[in-house]
DNA sequence: TTGTCGCGGGG
DNA sequence: GTGTACGCGACAA
C-alpha cells in the first residue's frame, strides 16, 4: 500500500486550497463557475467569475476514440485549451481515465456520440448510460473536487447572512388554496411582515403582488442563506406554484437571468397525492428541491432529523414542538391552530402576524443551535452546503470525501461496490434475566464500530489508499481537539460554538463510517465483508464484557450492541461501581473505550429493549413499546407508571391500591371518556370504507357511521372507544374545544383490558401465584389468597453469561 | 398473526 | 440523477 504523509491525509479531509469566506458556489456545464465570498475582515460580499474545466473519469478511453487527434494527453494539471484531455489514474480501479475539456458540453457530446455509435442507438443524455460507464458529480461538485476548494473556511457561523421566511396560507394545497401574508426576518435585524391587503388589491393581483414584493425584500436584503422549516416540503413549492399560475418571475438569486431552479432529490415536494380520492395510475412523481444561485437553501426540518436519528427524544419533528422542546419558543408565543389560521387572519389580523414573526424568530434559533454540523461538513466535503444540509453522511459526506481523496492521489477509483450475496450480520442482543432488579449500572462504549474499525484496521477491501480508516483516524483526532478548544471558549461564544459545531459533525461522520461499509449498493467503497468483521468483533467484544463483570460479582440483566445493564450486590457505593467497570475496561483494546454511563435505584427488566428505571432522585423512565404507545388507552398508561413506579419503590401494597383503585373508578365511571379512547387516523373515504365494510368492519368508521356522520376527509383524526353492549362510539367535541364526556363506555371491557394487556407487563416481576394474589378481582375474593404484604418481586434468570460464547 | 408499504411535515 | 434509520400504523394476505 502507498504511505501519505499527514499533510496528504489533511488534504482528503480538508482539501487544500485555502480561498477564505466562499458562501455559494454556482457552476455550470460551460465551465463558468460564480463563487460569493465574504471578506472576513469587513463582512463584505464579493462575487469571483472563473473557467474551470469539467471533468469525468472513464473505465477506458473507448468512448472517446472517434475523436482521434482531438483528444490529447495531458499531465495532470496541465489545461490545454479548446482540447478534450486525459491523463491515467493509478491501480486496479475500474476509473482508470481522467477526461476534461473546457467547455463540459463538448466533453459531453463526445462521449455521448462515442456511447451512440458503440450500442447503435442514439443516446442523448449521460444518464442514459450503463451502469458504471463513466463518473460524473454535479458541475459545483466538479469544482470543489479539482479545486480543492470548500465553503467557509475560516468563515464562523454567525458572519452569514442568513434570512427566514414563512407563508401563511388559506390551505395546505397550492394549486387551490392562496398565500395571503409572509413573515420574514434576517440576521441583520429585519423583522417585518407583508400581506395581500396592504396595497388596497384584492383577488389574484394582490396574491401576485406579494409575490413580487417578497422577492423584491429578499434581493434588497440579499442572504447567503434561506431558511425556514419544511421549506422544501412546503414553503418553496407553495411559492413557485403561486408564482406559476399568477406568471410572476420568482426572482430571488444573485442572478438576475436565473429563476429557481428544480432538482431530484429522495425527500422533498412531491406534487399531488395528498388527498385526492382517486389514486392517479402509475408513477408517484418524483421528488423534488429547488436551487436558487448564490444563495444556500436550508430546511431545518432536514437538521431536526438528523439530530434526533442520533439522540431519539424530541417529541415530534414540528417546528412548534421541537421549539418548545429547545426552549427556544417565547413565553409569549402565539400559538394558532393551522387550519385557523386563515380564519384568525379576517378576523384578528394582528394576531397571525405575532403568530407568523413567531414562526420566523423559532426557525432563526433552531437553525444556529441545530445548523453548525451541516455548516462543520461544507468546510471538508466538496459539495454546497445546502446538499450537505440534506445527504446523508455515509453517501452524501464519506463518498464524495473519498473520491476527492482518489483523484488527488492520482488513484483509479472503483466501481461501486455490488453485494455478493453475504448478508450483512448484525449486533448482539442479550436478556440475561427479567423482573425487578436494584442497584442498576449502565457501562457502553462510546462509537464502538468505528473504535474496532481502528483498533483491528478494518477497511473496505477495495480502499486500497486506507483512505476511509485514514479519515477516521484524523477525525477522531480532530474531534478531540476542537472538544478541548471548546471547552476554553466562553460558551454561548460564535467560536465556540464553531467548535462544538465541528466536533458534532466529526461525530456525525465517525459514527457513519461502519454504516458506510454496510451499504450496498449505495457506496462506492461498501464492503460487507468488512462490516461483518466490525459486528463479529463487536459481538465478541460484548460477550467479553458481560463475562468479565459476570465474574465480579454483578448480576447482569441486559446487554445490547455496545452497552450493559447490571445490579450490584447489597453495600457496593458509586465508586466500587465505577471501579468494577474500570477494571473490566482494561481488559478491552486500547481504542475501545468502556464507559461508566449512569446508576439507578431499580429496574423492572420485561422484554429485550423494553423495561423501566427508577433514578436515584426518583424518577420513572419507561424504555420500549411495551411501555409507551401512542396506541394504548390513556387510562392504562397512566396505571402502568403508576404501578411500575410503586413497584420499583418496592411499595407491593401500592401496585394492588393503584389496580384496585383503577377498578373501583372505571366501575363507577369516574375515568373521563376521553381516558378510555384512542385516537385513530382516517384513511378510507367514505365510499372506499362503504366498499369494503361487508368483509371487514373498522371501529373507527363504524364509530362516524353509529355517530350519523356520512362523510369525512382521509387523514382525519378521531377518538374512539367502545360503548355500552360493546358498539363502537365517536368522542366528539363538547363545542369548546375540549371533548365531550358521555361516560357511557363499556366497563367490562376496559376492566379486562386492564388486566390482560396493562397489568400484563408486570407479569415478570412476580411468581405465578403472586401475579394473580395482586391483581385478583376484589369483586371475587379468594378465601386461601396470602396476604399482598408479604409479596416480594422476583428476578429470574435467563441466560448465563458463561455460556456467551 | 405476518409481511409490506408509507409516513414523519407544512396551512 | 437520487440513495438514512427507526418505530409505528394501516392494509392485505
Amino acid at each position: 500500500m502507498r504511505s501519505f504523509t499527514a499533510a496528504e491525509q489533511d488534504e482528503w479531509l480538508w482539501g487544500w486550497d485555502s480561498t477564505p469566506g466562499i458562501v455559494s458556489v454556482w457552476a455550470d456545464m460551460s465551465g463558468r463557475a460564480l463563487i460569493w465570498r465574504r471578506l472576513i475582515a469587513t463582512g463584505e460580499l464579493v462575487r469571483e467569475e472563473t473557467r474551470f474545466r469539467l471533468w469525468a473519469l472513464l473505465p477506458s478511453l473507448e468512448l472517446l476514440s472517434h475523436l482521434g487527434d482531438g483528444l490529447v494527453h495531458a499531465a495532470p494539471g496541465e489545461e490545454p485549451h479548446g482540447a478534450i484531455a486525459y491523463h491515467h489514474l493509478e491501480g486496479p480501479g475500474r476509473f482508470a481515465y481522467f477526461v476534461s475539456a473546457d467547455d463540459g458540453r463538448a466533453l459531453e457530446s463526445a462521449l455521448l456520440a462515442g456511447a451512440s455509435a458503440r450500442l447503435g442507438r442514439k443516446i442523448s443524455r449521460l444518464g442514459e448510460l450503463e451502469d458504471e460507464a463513466a463518473l460524473y458529480l454535479q458541475p459545483e461538485e466538479q469544482y470543489l473536487v479539482t479545486s480543492g476548494r470548500t465553503y467557509f473556511r475560516d468563515l464562523p457561523f454567525d458572519a452569514l447572512r442568513r434570512l427566514q421566511f414563512d407563508l401563511e396560507t388559506t390551505g395546505l394545497n397550492p394549486e387551490r388554496d392562496a398565500i395571503f401574508l409572509v413573515s420574514v426576518k434576517d440576521s441583520s435585524g429585519l423583522e417585518t411582515t407583508l400581506d395581500v391587503a396592504e396595497k388596497g388589491l384584492t383577488g389574484p393581483a394582490a396574491e401576485a403582488d406579494l409575490i413580487r414584493r417578497l422577492c423584491a425584500l429578499i434581493c434588497e436584503r440579499d442572504p447567503d442563506v434561506i431558511e425556514n422549516h419544511n421549506l422544501h416540503g412546503f414553503d418553496l413549492p407553495f411559492l413557485v406554484t403561486r408564482a406559476r399560475i399568477h406568471g410572476v418571475r420568482l426572482t430571488l438569486g444573485r442572478v438576475p437571468h436565473l429563476t429557481v431552479k428544480e432538482r431530484a432529490a429522495g425527500r422533498g415536494y412531491r406534487a399531488w397525492g395528498d388527498e385526492s380520492d382517486a389514486e392517479p395510475d402509475g408513477e408517484r412523481p418524483r421528488a423534488v428541491r429547488y436551487a436558487i444561485p448564490g444563495r444556500e437553501l436550508i430546511d431545518t426540518l432536514d437538521a431536526v432529523r438528523r439530530y434526533d436519528f442520533a439522540v431519539r427524544d424530541l417529541p415530534g419533528h414540528g417546528l412548534k414542538a421541537v421549539a418548545r422542546h429547545f426552549g427556544l419558543a417565547p413565553a409569549d408565543r402565539e400559538y394558532v391552530q393551522g387550519d385557523q389560521i386563515y380564519a384568525t387572519w379576517t378576523r384578528d389580523p394582528d394576531r397571525v402576524r405575532h403568530y407568523a414573526l413567531d414562526d420566523v424568530r423559532e426557525v432563526a434559533g433552531l437553525a444556529r443551535m441545530l445548523g453548525g454540523a451541516a455548516f462543520a461538513l461544507a468546510q471538508m466535503a466538496p459539495r454546497r452546503y445546502e446538499r450537505l444540509a440534506d445527504a446523508g453522511p455515509a453517501t452524501g459526506v464519506l463518498d464524495p470525501l473519498l473520491v476527492r481523496a482518489y483523484l488527488r492521489a492520482g488513484e483509479a477509483l472503483p466501481a461501486h461496490a455490488k453485494g455478493d450475496g453475504v448478508e450483512h450480520t448484525g449486533a448482539a442482543l442479550y436478556l440475561f434475566a427479567a423482573g425487578v432488579a436494584r442497584r442498576i449500572v449502565k457501562a457502553d462504549v462510546s462509537s464502538l464500530y468505528p473504535s474496532l474499525m481502528r483498533q483491528y484496521r478494518i477497511s473496505p477491501r477495495s480502499d486500497r489508499l486506507g483512505a476511509l480508516l485514514a479519515l477516521v483516524d484524523r477525525l477522531v483526532e480532530a474531534r478531540l481537539a476542537a472538544k478541548a478548544r471548546a471547552k476554553t471558549l466562553p460558551p454561548g461564544s460564535s467560536e465556540r460554538y464553531t467548535d462544538e459545531a465541528l466536533s458534532g459533525a466529526m461525530k456525525i461522520l465517525v459514527n457513519s463510517a461502519y454504516g458506510y461499509l454496510g451499504a450496498v449498493g449505495l457506496t462506492r467503497f461498501a464492503d460487507v465483508d468488512a462490516a461483518n468483521e466490525v459486528t463479529a468483533r463487536g459481538r465478541d467484544l460484548l460477550a467479553l464484557m458481560c463475562r468479565e463483570l459476570a465474574a465480579r460479582g454483578v448480576t447482569l440483566l441486559e446487554a445490547d450492541t455496545d452497552g450493559v445493564y447490571f445490579a450490584v450486590p447489597t453495600g457496593w457505593d458509586e465508586e466500587r461501581e465505577r471501579a468494577t467497570v474500570a477494571e473490566v475496561a482494561a481488559l478491552l483494546p486500547p481504542l475501545v473505550k468502556l464507559e461508566f454511563e449512569g446508576r439507578y435505584a431499580a429496574m423492572l427488566s420485561h422484554q429485550p429493549k423494553n423495561y423501566a428505571l427508577l433514578t436515584y432522585d426518583d424518577k420513572l423512565l419507561l424504555r420500549g413499546v411495551a411501555f409507551r404507545s401512542s396506541r394504548s388507552e390513556p387510562y392504562g398508561e397512566a396505571f402502568l407508571r403508576r404501578a411500575v413506579a410503586c413497584l420499583l419503590r418496592d411499595d407491593i401494597p401500592g401496585v394492588r391500591a393503584v389496580y384496585v383503585e383503577t377498578l373501583d373508578r372505571l366501575r363507577a365511571r369516574l375515568i373521563p371518556t376521553e381516558q378510555v379512547a384512542i385516537t385513530a387516523r382516517l384513511t378510507k373515504t367514505p365510499t372506499i370504507y362503504e366498499a369494503s365494510r361487508a368483509q371487514r368492519r373498522e371501529m373507527a368508521y363504524e364509530a362516524l357511521l353509529a355517530a350519523g356522520r356520512t362523510k369525512w376527509s382521509r387523514g382525519e383524526r378521531v377518538r374512539v372507544y367502545r360503548a355500552t353492549g360493546g358498539a363502537a362510539a365517536l368522542l366528539e367535541d363538547n363545542g369548546e374545544g375540549a371533548p365531550a364526556d358521555p361516560r357511557n363506555y363499556d366497563v367490562a371491557y376496559y376492566v379486562r383490558l386492564l388486566r390482560e394487556t396493562f397489568a400484563a407487563r408486570l407479569e415478570r416481576a412476580f411468581t405465578p401465584d403472586d401475579f394473580a394474589t395482586l391483581f385478583a378481582d376484589p369483586q371475587q375474593p379468594s378465601l386461601f389468597a396470602p396476604p399482598v404484604e408479604a409479596i416480594q418481586p422476583t428476578l429470574t434468570p435467563l441466560l448465563d453469561p458463561r455460556d456467551l460464547v
